[in-house]
DNA sequence: CTATTAATTAGATATTTGTCTAAATACTTA
DNA sequence: TAAGTATTTAGACAAATATCTAATTAATAG
């Protein structure tokens, strides 16, 4: 629960869940969506896939993220739980 | 949306809002269940107010917390969005 | 093979955050 | 009104975080 809301707590983040709900893209593609330098898109990327929010294939030399909303369903049940 | 990820990622803050999903406490309540100073407690409290997860209510010398479910009906609805 | 492209790792740095103690404020009661 | 209790504010400090540049690793293409 730690890590999951740790990687939500941060506004690029968040934006680079809401790019990759609508297809998955590399590692490169993420990082030109933003005005951060890459390494420091590789490390929210990085974060992320600790809270398993997304994950990682190699595809020759590139690297597909891809947003793994299954692990949404732990946050949801979290909140659920408060508000009975 | 910034303030509420914020809020909730700590996890004594956490554990405050499970606190008061029981039922209303003072200030005091609250830091009586932590290991952690008033101050502290009194800054975390700040926080969940800011992002409207608490409110309060001075009652003589007590301040009286409750818990507020409404807001977490945008953390569900952000979560949502992206599972679509 | 060597050069190029994609991505990550390493190391540095400024900012934010959680914590503390001491002091201030607000209320109650003797 | 003076003393005691509840809470917050102020200021300091260590740890965590987001960012950067430079260097490294991995894969492709000439």
């Amino acid at each position: 629960m730690n890590t999951l809301f740790k990687a939500l707590n941060d506004e690029t983040r968040r934006e680079i869940l809401n790019l990759l709900k609508e297809k998955d893209l590399t590692a490169g593609e993420i990082a030109a969506a933003f005005d951060i330098s890459k390494p420091s898109i590789s490390h929210h990327l990085d974060l992320l896939k600790q809270a398993n929010l997304v994950s990682s294939i190699k595809k020759g030399q590139y690297v597909v993220y891809s947003l793994n909303t299954t692990i949404l369903e732990e946050v949801m049940q979290w909140i659920m739980h408060l508000k009975n």
